[in-house]
DNA sequence: TGAATAGTGTCTATAAGACAATATCCC
DNA sequence: GGGATATTGTCTTATAGACACTATTCA
């Protein structure tokens, strides 16, 4: 609307277009969102997953989602799920990846843009709801490295949770892409409060990579890389010799 | 329906559930495809576009696409897309990013899952059509590494082409994509015949790449990656010492 | 034979892993 | 002081880049 430079002939031959479109002619499907809400806690892997109330898929649990607004940007609803779900927002968020399964739901044709979220653990518990209907599930990884595959989810007593959907794939989507992007991206961070021990933050690359890592190498790499500051702070109450806290120089987008 | 194991009662309500569910409540988006078709000549990353010739962005390029059928899969929406524009199929095809920006198409709301392709030129010359409406076009970078941002297009006298939508962005997300691809995965064969030489895919590196790379240290590594197989034979015809050709042992999807 | 690039061998610089020694806190 | 982990330093090993040399084809 703004500044068009066409000469008017031409912009009214597309207004005239667009007044006489028709959005309807071909059945469209139906567009949602998906969020993997990740956490980290005590070396596990965990991801948020709400029970489902109604069919389809009654009685399983799945991740929170829900239809793309008709004027909604992606992302906005991807957020909206999410504060919905957990009352706050200010996460780090990014696309997966898009499942368009024809039959993935059984109601109609139903394309879910997932997205993941990665929040500290104890910024988490201020905000869940606590009740029978959300719980934060373990990620069992069936498989190593990089080579993908659909989880398995276990809630605190140990016992395994069906998940809805093509959700279990989604998770392991996450897992994978999350391993993958460790190479380069400072992602551990976000599963961190502000401040942070080196040590801490190796546990977080290790529980998401699934092995243990050279803590000498972990430490001069990171140092060396410049994306930590040191605080000059140290923990403390801790039995031992306290570490120096350090903080990220965070960039990430946020929503 | 196969082998259901809830109890018949369970059975019913999804059943009628999913019969009295209404899914055209509320406005649907239209849901697209778009494939960046993608191949590497002389050094220079080249895509395919079509120029449009009806509204919307009429006489502004795009990348080959279509809207998803009901009941069709993404992928292989993609690649029909690609099929009836080239004729041809099975080129190594993946899927890239969703682009929602609710104003991104001026017809209505529009989502459209973007894919790449890469292809041989030798063999996609053998198939692409001829005509004033498809074209190959330069991708020019205007940034390094993977800082990401939208391409310019050019066309084969050197002129700027116009990008329809937010097709430059796409192509721009393809590029960065494919360079951080190549530290861990082996996609530059792609864009190769089955047989090639190690300077013919160095240099397909450092096309994607956009920077020279040492040649001893790539040899190594590649060699070394186990990734390769040495055939015995030589290119001829060369006007020096002939390379010995090698050939990937690929595992990568094909439609 | 000369031009041009392929392929090999060696040296150096850098980063990762292993290991040991010392430092500092809480109890 | 003793337990426990942080932090520093050194040595070893693997990998990348630089460079020099030899090999092979075509014109």
């Amino acid at each position: 609307m703004a500044k068009k430079k066409s000469k008017p002939g031409k912009q009214n031959a597309e207004q005239e277009f667009l007044a006489t479109y028709d959005a309807s002619r071909y059945p469209h499907p139906s567009v949602s969102v998906d969020v993997a809400l990740i956490t980290a806690v005590d070396g596990v892997l965990k991801a948020l997953v709400l029970r489902r109330e109604k069919q389809p898929a009654k009685g399983k649990w799945s991740l929170p989602g829900g239809f793309v607004g008709i004027h909604e940007s992606l992302e906005d609803a991807a957020s909206r799920a999410l504060k919905s779900k957990t009352g706050a927002q200010g996460f780090f968020l990014e696309q997966l990846f898009t499942f368009g399964r024809p039959d993935r739901d059984p109601r109609t044709r139903v394309i879910t843009i997932a997205y993941y979220a990665l929040v500290d653990p104890a910024k988490l518990d201020q905000v869940l709801r606590q009740d029978a209907l959300t719980q934060l599930v373990e990620l069992v990884v069936p498989w190593d490295g990089e080579k993908g595959g659909a989880i398995e989810a276990v809630d605190s007593f140990g016992k395994k949770v069906k998940l809805a959907f093509d959700h279990a794939e989604i998770l392991g989507l996450v897992v994978k892409r999350l391993r993958g992007k460790l190479n380069y991206a400072p992602i551990g961070f976000e599963l961190l409060p502000d401040k942070f021990t080196l040590r801490q933050l190796q546990i977080i690359h290790e529980t998401i990579l699934g092995k243990t890592k050279n803590k000498d190498s972990f430490r001069r790499r990171l140092l060396a890389s410049g994306l930590i500051t040191a605080t000059g702070e140290l923990e403390t109450a801790v039995g031992h010799r306290p570490a120096e806290l350090y903080r990220f120089k965070r960039k990430a987008t946020r929503k």
